[in-house]
DNA sequence: AAGAAGTAATTCAACTTTCAACTACCTCGC
DNA sequence: GCGAGGTAGTTGAAAGTTGAATTACTTCTT
């Protein structure tokens, strides 16, 4: 991050322990984001994928409208869409029309998809534990959840770009 | 994530507390980047970008070889070729040949480039601050430092992926 | 019951990222 | 001082992502 050099305005930068916080809670979240997506590669699945097709396989019957996936695997509609193109072409997923709204779509789960997720679901979830989990205590994991909880209970909409 | 139904073999599931606290990271930390990087898009620049220049900026001379630019900013060497293209039609960089290694390039930052950085850097902090490092304690920050760099640190190639 | 407005999902085009191949150069051992 | 092997950086093609536009519906209002 650039520290500034010479400075006009009022900017409060950042105090030592702060930058520190900030810098190796980013920089190994992406490595280790890396780690993870690397633990899944070799069956065939991005931490994206993966979410997706978790999420689905947790709903009733292993089936979801389109939309409510893509927004609790938090990925865009149009993201999702490509995505179970791809899936479907794998036969882990298909599309069910939705009888009650005509516009609508169900992501349904396929037996080959739900065996392709249980055999990756255990190496993943050593993998966060490798990779993260076994680094906390019991008191980081709250205090953690504390923490990330503040923070996203904080994410709304200040800031909309005044440029 | 998904739950085990029925397992046969022996995964060692999440506790809810570390569920609670790798799913309250994970989602919050998504969100987070989502609104930083939508705070920088008004500069017409992506976090990605942002730490690429904020690197420049710190080296003596604005000026640094493509390949630590890569390895510090944490960007793909490939990915630096490009961004660097883009970047230097827009006239924040450009290239020079590197005399001591005549294959090698320094990646150079122009005053126009500074200048938008140093636009952009105060806001960038702002909002750093406004999403994150407020809903911090002193004791916050000098927890998640620990943590992350413990994670970080055990962040060595272990579960090369046997599948 | 008509039509305006809203919503579900997909598609298209632009852009970004990745991966592997490639060029050009350096370095080391002999 | 030559060739084998390594390194710096770029490139091109393929894959992934985005956001806006589009299609096909549904819902709301009167």
């Amino acid at each position: 991050m650039a520290t500034p050099k010479a400075h006009k305005s009022e900017a409060r930068w950042l105090t030592p322990r702060e930058m520190k916080a900030w810098r190796s809670y980013i920089i190994a979240s992406r490595r280790m984001l890396e780690a993870l997506d690397g633990d899944l590669a070799g069956f065939e699945l991005s931490m994206a994928d993966y979410e997706v097709l978790a999420q689905l396989s947790d709903a009733p019957g292993r089936k979801m409208r389109m939309s409510d996936l893509a927004e609790i695997a938090m990925v865009s509609k149009s993201r999702l869409s490509h995505r179970m193109k791809v899936m479907e072409k794998a036969g882990w997923v298909r599309r069910e029309e939705c009888p009650e709204d005509r516009r609508g779509f169900f992501a349904v789960m396929t037996d080959k998809g739900f065996k392709a997720i249980e055999k990756a679901a255990p190496t993943h979830v050593e993998s966060v534990r490798n990779r993260f989990l076994d680094h906390l205590t019991v008191k980081d994991q709250e205090d953690l959840s504390k923490i990330f909880d503040r923070v996203q209970s904080q994410l709304r909409g200040q800031f909309i770009n005044e440029e």
